[in-house]
DNA sequence: GGTGTTGTTCGATCGTTGTCGAACAAGGGT
DNA sequence: ACCCTTGTTCGACAACGATCGAACAACACC
């Protein structure tokens, strides 16, 4: 299968927004900035494997993860560098679970 | 009418997000960045005019903007400093048309 | 080869949302 | 008073997306 993991600057603002802009991704999000590399099964967020797979599907279209089997495991990780490169702030902005200010 | 402009603290990420994540309401964003306060009607992106009010309802109640009657007019600004404070970045991340890193 | 684990894909459901035209409301001007 | 301009609100409709269970694929291990 294809991974499909598209250069980011082939992806529209738009996408990448919509991509961080739910719930179960952006805890997924959280998780791969913190835990740096990170099997799929590791997110169990109440959501079933078909939905978290979706997911990650979604962050790997917009650009912003990458995917490599391991095993019968696939270790899905952050393309923080090139995030923060395209996106000064982004990331930044958006992973603070509560913000506070 | 209620203006219903909630703090930004009070607005999840998510919908912040999620009101940056279309297009045409980017490119409101855009234009109030660039030219400061705007009439409602300033802004002809090739949708009707239910439709733009829609777009100007979501981007208020998610914080972005802040809206005030001047005449049969309604004047829109960006609410830049308090975005920029809650989310340093992000919209200097996402205001600028095509990246081009 | 068979079994178990790990993910993906398919089809279906159901809520959300972007879009429009039409109706309505509020002001300004003449 | 009348009309025009400017926005909002109200259905309605179509498209999208999040979710699930079930079926399938790939791999490891015994």
């Amino acid at each position: 299968m294809e991974p499909h993991e598209p250069d980011l600057t082939a992806v529209p603002v738009t996408a990448v927004l919509a991509a961080l802009a739910d719930d179960v991704r952006l805890q997924i999000v959280r998780a791969l900035a913190e835990g740096g590399e990170a099997a799929c099964g590791s997110f169990d967020f109440g959501v079933s494997k078909a939905t978290r797979s979706h997911h990650l599907k979604v962050l790997r279209e917009a650009g912003l993860t990458r995917t490599r089997a391991a095993g019968t495991s696939r270790l899905v990780r952050l393309r923080r560098d090139e995030v923060d490169k395209l996106y000064p702030g982004l990331l930044d902005a958006v992973l603070t679970p509560r913000p506070a200010a």
